[in-house]
RNA sequence: CGCGGGAUGGAGCAGCUCGGUAGCUCGUCGGGCUCAUAACCCGAAGGUCGUCAGUUCGAAUCUGGCUCCCGCAACCA
């Protein structure tokens, strides 16, 4: 097979940031990718598959302190993991890049002088709103409640010098090519985009910080380090040798042919990366795929359908392939999806265990019964084989536009259909009926011909999506590499007439959901939590003096009612045994107004005052965290006085 | 009027762009089969498509109002 016929193909996931392990939806990202490069290599593409970790950034460097390592030596740690789960999935990436890996760095900087150089890039005074977990900047106008519009929580002022991108002299061209290409997918997300970001004014980006160091330094002016969509967005070019030396493969893949994000980040792929290009002066990628989220069932997540979602567990009990499936098969176009231990079991039993695997046993075992795994050269076809013939031999031409589109939940019901259709097959013919009379011989071994030959190809289309576990298939039905090939899936009687099987080991084998969901229960995190968090109380330790800054009163709460505007919080009015208080807290989840008024509680008596939903909260109250979602508050024994001091 | 997503048989979803017999998967019930991983195949029950009004010969599908739910916290893919 010529590699060259078909030209290139770049797909890229996201540079993903390590301030955290590995999860599941980084995990889909990667598997949704991997499936698409593995899928376009077969067709005969030359594909560059690229992933990474984007590890700059404040968040990172207050981690790294928090655990008393330097930022580098955290985000190795972290980024081995990375690697190692992308191991355990199979993911194929030809190339991982790292922001810190040193020809990035370079070239980013190469980068930012030649937008600076060009104009794009001016030197301006940054104030405005930062949040600091978010790594965003806020205005003004953009704060919710005075609290940062992402996350809720505390915003700080900032007054810095800053370098800024002047996007806003490339609003009209952007727009443009989002609404007249056909770039950004879904389409659904161009409107949002338009209407949220561009039409109210597109505002010039901040790419500069000098508030913390752990960044690409900005070489011509000492103290600013890059700031992160200069860095991290350019990493799709500087992997292939873009103002670099390390690799020279630019000319050659680029422009992308799929970024592919999940949709958090599609604004950023969508407005900011094509206008970083556009001044550049540099082609514009052909296609962004804003994938929908993993959820977790919300609240009705209950104990006993386990919670169990680190993806290393999944592969192992499971094996990635089935992970693999059931992120891909779950997943719609477009939009998000729920995850639960019942669904990913569910879905490997009936579809893999029962459908596929079953197909695949019960084949082979009867050309093995039957025939000693050989087959006759001998057959007699019937009119009842058409429909199953025909419908395996066109099923290359839509599944393959599917993955092309990234519809790969589609693909795989498509492939499915067909392995549906052959059990009923099996049904239609009763191999075990013909099997009684010598002179059925030749129809029989039609039927399992036809069988091993449905199985040859849905087990060929399926091959990207599970690449560990069809090889495995191949084997069994006696199918070389030569007949799994792409250009042979479209074709039905690829198999040599005298085939012979080989039975093997069971492919997936089906999972005892009540047992399975038990074990998982009992493996639930408690223990690693647990572990985690005293690895983190010792890494904090304080003093006793430190302790004592922190002044605890009794108090008596003496009325309660919830904030209108907001879900989560109740205003309590306080007895603290002076002048009384109000607290804001954010336990209406768990507490009715009417369950605390006249409960003595504890509270932080010296915490700066903060204004929540518009309501002043003078203090904290205690409560823990009871797991799974659950919150308990401190309550006090009822001759306690008010206003005590707690220590 | 903060933004966004959603409401379709027990569960999860498709259908809605371009109106015309409501479809899929799981579950339930009944039957068949015995090659197979107690798997497979067939059949049945079950929905006034959140609500009110409008447009229309005809609306799950178009228009407007209303109600309710979810995310915007956590591992931010």
């Amino acid at each position: 097979m010529c590699n060259c016929s078909k030209g290139k193909y770049y797909i890229t996931t996201p540079i993903y940031y390590p301030s955290g392990n590995p999860h599941i939806g980084h995990c889909y990202t990667t598997v949704a990718c991997d499936t698409i490069a593995r899928f376009k290599r077969m067709q005969g593409y030359d594909v560059m598959f690229l992933t990474g970790t984007d590890e700059h950034g404040q968040k990172i460097e207050l981690k790294a302190e928090e655990k008393g390592v330097t930022p580098k030596e955290y985000v190795d740690e972290i980024v081995a993991n990375f690697k190692r789960l992308w191991e355990t999935m199979g993911i194929s990436y030809d190339r991982f890049i790292r922001t810190t890996d040193d020809y990035h760095v370079s070239a980013v900087q190469k980068i930012f002088k030649t937008l600076y150089d060009k104009g794009y890039i001016y030197k301006g005074e940054y104030t405005g709103k930062y949040c600091t977990p978010c790594e965003s900047f806020w205005t003004e106008s953009q704060l919710v409640n005075g609290k940062c519009p992402d996350c809720g929580r505390d915003v700080i002022d900032a007054h810095e010098e800053a370098y800024f991108l002047r996007l806003s002299d490339y609003a009209d061209k952007v727009e443009k090519f989002l609404t007249e290409t056909d770039y950004l997918q879904p389409k659904s997300r161009v409107n949002e985009m338009v209407n949220n970001f561009i039409k109210p004014g597109l505002e010039d980006l901040c790419v500069s910080r000098t508030s913390f160091k752990w960044g690409v330094p900005v070489d011509f002016d000492p103290g600013h380090v890059v700031y992160v969509w200069v860095d991290a967005l350019s990493n799709y070019i500087t992997a292939l040798g873009y103002d670099n030396d390390k690799y020279d493969d630019f000319s050659k893949y680029w422009p992308a042919d799929l970024h592919m994000t999940a949709k958090e980040i599609v604004r950023f792929h969508s407005i900011v990366w094509p206008i970083i290009l556009m001044m550049l002066d540099l082609p514009l990628p052909k296609h962004l795929y804003g994938h929908g989220w993993i959820n977790f069932n919300g609240q009705k997540m209950s104990k006993s359908l386990g919670n169990v979602i680190d993806p290393f567990v999944l592969a192992e009990r499971y094996g990635s392939d089935a992970v693999r499936y059931q992120i891909l098969r779950d997943m719609p176009y477009g939009s998000d999806c729920n995850f639960s231990n019942e669904i990913m079991i569910g879905r490997i039993n009936t579809d893999l265990a029962n459908d596929l695997g079953n197909l695949v046993s019960r084949t082979v075992a009867m050309a093995d019964k039957y025939f000693g795994g050989t087959l006759p050269e001998g057959k007699k076809a019937e009119p009842i084989d058409d429909e199953l013939r025909t419908m395996a031999a066109a099923l290359v031409e839509p599944v393959s536009k599917l993955i092309e589109e990234a519809q790969l939940s589609k693909a795989l019901e498509e492939i499915f259909k067909v392995v549906s259709r052959a059990n009923k097959y099996i049904d239609e013919t009763a191999p075990w009926v013909l099997a009684k009379s010598e002179e059925n011989m030749p129809r029989l071994a039609a039927v399992l011909y036809n069988l091993l030959e449905s199985i040859r190809i849905c087990s060929g289309l399926l091959f990207p999506f599970m690449p560990k576990t069809m090889p495995k298939v191949w084997e069994q039905i006696g199918a070389d590499e030569s007949m799994t090939a792409y250009d042979t899936l479209g074709t039905f009687g690829v198999l040599p007439q005298n085939v012979t099987v080989h039975k093997g080991e069971v492919l997936f084998p089906r999972i005892d959901m009540e047992k399975e969901i038990d074990e998982l229960n009992s493996l639930l995190t408690p223990a690693k939590t647990i572990r985690e968090d005293e690895d983190l109380d010792k890494a904090n330790v304080i003093t006793i003096d430190q302790f004592a800054e922190v002044k605890l009163r009794s108090g008596e709460i003496t009325a309660c009612e919830k904030i209108k505007k907001a879900k989560k919080l109740l205003k309590l009015t306080v007895d603290d045994g002076r002048n009384g208080r109000q607290i804001v807290s954010g336990i209406a989840n768990w507490y009715q107004p009417e369950d605390l008024i006249g409960k003595k509680i504890v509270f932080v008596a010296n915490l700066a005052p903060a204004k929540l939903c518009g309501e002043l909260s003078e203090g904290m109250i205690l409560a823990c965290d009871a797991g799974d979602n659950d919150v308990r508050v401190l309550f006090l024994d009822k001759d306690v006085p008010n206003g005590s001091t707690i220590r």
